[in-house]
DNA sequence: TGATGTGAAGCGGTTCACAGCG
DNA sequence: CGCTGTGAACCGCTTCACATCA
């Protein structure tokens, strides 16, 4: 068995967790009871190997000869990942890109709901959306401080991104998802990771453009 | 200098020329002529000896006790990321992500132009929603071709991904940007990118859990 | 002098190969 | 026997340090 200890977990390691976990809630809709690495790695596209080690680097799940226990691994990974409860997630800018996320359930599904959502446009606040009510974005702090979001998603536009970080670390926000197409700064005590639909199609270009097949995990 | 040849050019090199370029974009609109390795370090979350080596794996493009000219790395980067011309993406599933993704402009900006969306749902077929004509899933492979797309966005649910992925490398797309929380199976002559924005926040909440500073760019 | 370009060192993630065990 | 768990080898990205040159 293995430590579990205060190891150093490499973010690519973290993205493939939640990708096993990820297959192995549809292995669980499928009634699937055993997986072996082999299956998983095929599945999520990466190595047998790679799944092991990864696992390892928090203990060891698996029956020798036979696999893991799809439910037992799913609750495993849930833990490690911090999923054994659910977060609540303030929304800022309701444009195009924030209704959407509104309206998109996977997120709740997957543990995450939006608390609260914030607009600098007066004629969208104190609608409610999906469920979800708007406020102005003036009364992010307080409203983030009340309702102890831990959790932001800036959605606006790339000029007010940093502004809007900054509100939200200052009102305790812990962690950022940013889709607005910049790099904004933060805290140490405050991680940021940024989605950027433009990019990620340029790294597509790039691709096509060069004929060259990046290294590939398989 | 350096020879810019067959060099096999990594994911992350490629995702930070992206950032690189958004950044220089940023200061040509401030009217910045010349930047240095520190300060396009600093703007894009990175280090100065990443910024060089980076830009040297494709030539040298500085000078020294200078600097690099803003104009002229930008275009030298759209070069190199092959975005000396317009992309056509086909855009198939117009629900909530992909409703968004139509009338996000920054899409258009950066030179990728959705030139038809497809959805299953027939009521929807035949509107034209910013800009853009919807046409009935069946008729992806023939659009596609007549209309010589070359990039696919995929915001179906889960369950059409992998037969839209199908069809869409079918059709002879060579790039597709699949927004479904699922890892999808291409030939290798294809290449996809996944963005699952839960898998994104779960990787924040191992994060807040873990209290674990991840290994950290400064 | 100041910042680039780059070989070399360092480091960490991935792969290998096999011992361990059900 | 089959598949996990893991030390060790391997490999490639990042960092360092400095020669180079405007």
């Amino acid at each position: 068995m293995s430590p579990s200890g205060q190891r150093r977990i490499s973010e690519s390691t973290v993205r493939r967790l939640s990708v096993y976990l990820r297959f192995l809630r549809e292995l669980t809709r499928q009634g699937r009871e055993l997986v072996s690495s082999r299956q998983l790695a095929r599945g999520c596209g990466t190595t047998p190997a790679q799944v092991r080690k990864d696992l390892s680097l928090f203990g060891s799940f698996g029956k020798r000869g036979r696999g893991y226990t799809v439910d037992e691994l799913r609750r495993t990974l849930e833990g490690i990942l911090g999923l054994g409860r659910r977060w609540r997630v303030a929304l800022v800018g309701v444009g195009k890109i924030g209704s959407a996320l509104l309206g998109y359930q996977d997120l709740a599904r997957r543990g995450f709901d939006i608390a609260a959502a914030f607009d600098s446009d007066p004629a969208k606040t104190g609608q409610v959306v999906s469920g979800v009510r708007l406020y102005s974005a003036e009364r992010l702090t307080e409203v983030v401080r009340m309702q102890h979001i831990e959790l932001g998603i800036i959605a606006t536009p790339p000029e007010s991104a940093q502004a809007v970080a900054d509100e939200l670390a200052g009102a305790g926000v812990g962690a950022i998802l940013n889709f607005a197409p910049v790099e904004i700064d933060v805290p140490d005590n405050v991680t940021v990771r940024t989605m950027d639909v433009a990019l990620e199609l340029e790294g597509l270009s790039f691709v096509l453009t060069s004929g060259d097949r990046m290294p590939s995990r398989k």
